[in-house]
DNA sequence: TTGTTATTGCAACAAAGTTGCAATAAAATT
DNA sequence: AATTTTATTGCAACTTTGTTGCAATAACAA
């Protein structure tokens, strides 16, 4: 549906991600948020965001959703399509700002994909 | 853990996926066995299976958990690693034998990654 | 045939996410 | 500024997928 009016819910949401580098989990947020808002509000207004372009989910290995900011997003067009990558050890979630190539499958028709690699972040592997 | 005694409920879930050209989700499974299965039962038969190589797993983009069988694995390496083909108009999952190459990443040690391809099946694009 | 213990079914639980509805609050209208 | 309209929120109750503890059952070894 989009967002119409601007309220608290949706700068407090859009704050968590201002701060952040990587993705936020919808459990880390609730977690975060607790106080302030419910966490129907949290859905709600996530699922807004990202029919306006500018945040976009996707799902982590242990299959709970993870929202990100989008680079170049429109209301019409999400065109931000990238892997992620998940830290193995420490639960991390970045967007990767690399193509990976879908080759050409036969009788079939490709319209998206969903890319997650798995493996150490940077301070994980320092910390050994 | 793994299979250590030949049980009913073993031989009727290998039996879903002799039948059976795709992959499978759970939630299809314990409609399917409902009669015959407790789903407490499936879903620890089914960790079994992949603990053995004998199925492998993995989410479709609604989180759900699908299962299909291996073709070169064992109890003690996963080999058979590929993407897998959602179709977005019959919901039908299947194992594409293909490589997609993930590049280096810098900084980041990669051990493995999860490929969800969505578009339509070949049976999907003849329905029009 | 008996004994051991892996496997199963059941009930109760847990976590993530959704729905309906009344109360609240943006923001448009007067 | 006061009023009206309706998008947004919070709450409670629910749904769905998956898990846990435990007693009953069934493989299978002795």
């Amino acid at each position: 549906m989009g967002i119409v009016r601007k309220t608290k819910s949706i700068e407090l949401l859009l704050n968590e991600f201002r701060c952040s580098t990587g993705a936020i989990s919808t459990v880390e947020l609730i977690k975060r948020l607790n106080s302030k808002l419910n966490k129907t509000t949290i859905y709600r207004v996530l699922e807004n965001l990202e029919d306006d372009g500018i945040l976009h989910s996707f799902l982590g290995q242990e299959g709970v959703k993870w929202y990100a900011t989008c680079r170049n997003c429109t209301k019409s067009k999400h065109a931000d399509i990238h892997p992620h990558f998940e830290c193995v050890d420490c639960g991390k979630i970045d967007c990767l700002k690399l193509e990976v190539k879908i080759p050409e499958i036969p009788n079939r028709e490709v319209s998206s994909s969903q890319i997650l690699i798995q493996g150490k972040c940077e301070k994980c592997i320092d910390l050994k």
